[in-house]
DNA sequence: ATAAAACAGGATATATTTGTCCGAAATTAT
DNA sequence: ATAATTTCGGACAAATATATCCTGTTTTAT
């Protein structure tokens, strides 16, 4: 559904929500460590996010990311960053021609599935998502 | 959402379908027009969804491609053929562990996503959709 | 029989995604 | 100032997905 960098970045995201509620940096390696992915391109990742405002970066010792003060950010910004549009918008059959006025054969039976899908992605806030409910994981 | 050889093989599967209502074959070289894909890796998709049990083929001047006789094929056969059972299956998150009695962070909030893709996939049979109506289309 | 038409399948090539390496730049603590 | 720590960014490497090439096998029509 979504490629493996937009899953770490989703994980990363969450992760980094929940261990900074009170403004706590956290770095490279503790990320990489609690989501257990690849070091140099979990780096990469946060890089992308960082350029797309989506985290906030600070360099040398006590450095690390943060997430923006008063911003909410959701599902939707991160694969929107990460993957793109494709997932939310293109046709499922991959025809650029495709669309509501000028459907596809399959386009009418995925369109409630489109819908819900952004819904989701637009409604769920990485800020609210508690990693302490439950036995709740992101790393195997 | 499907890899690019999955849009191929769900236009392949309408169109032969609606191609070979009274048991008519269809050549690859009809496909590859109808639905403008590379000729040889569109082969390739037929082999594999032969080999599936999604088509039968015969070789040979006249011979070509066809659906199997009394049997409903739905979109579900032909994903679970070409991409395998991940997106139907696999936590979106990539963690090998998810599951309904052990949930990752985001697993309640693609449930009913899930749900209604399975049941979408699997209801929407490939005999039954018509190239005919309206304006619909398999190439740009 | 022979030639032509069509699918089968291995080997190869290209593009994209995923992942690594390493030095540079910035920041903090001593 | 210096050393240590951490992010930044370019180049490179590996794996996978996409696409191509070429030869073989089967079948039909003549």
């Amino acid at each position: 559904m979504f490629s493996k960098a937009c899953e770490y970045a989703i994980k990363i995201m969450i992760y980094i929500a929940a261990n900074g509620q009170e403004g706590k940096r956290t770095g490279l390696k503790e990320v990489t460590e609690a989501i257990n992915s690849p070091e140099a391109f979990t780096a990469k990742i946060l890089q992308q996010l960082v350029k797309g405002k989506l985290l906030e970066s600070f360099r040398g010792p006590t450095g690390g990311f943060t997430l923006p003060k008063e911003k909410d950010i959701t599902l939707y910004d991160i694969v929107n960053t990460i993957d793109g549009q494709h997932l939310m918008q293109d046709c499922v059959l991959g025809l650029p021609e495709c669309s509501e006025v000028n459907p596809c054969p399959v386009h009418e039976k995925f369109v409630a599935i489109r819908t819900l899908l952004n819904e989701t992605l637009i409604t769920t806030q990485v800020g609210n998502i508690d990693l302490k409910k439950g036995r709740q994981f992101l790393r195997t």
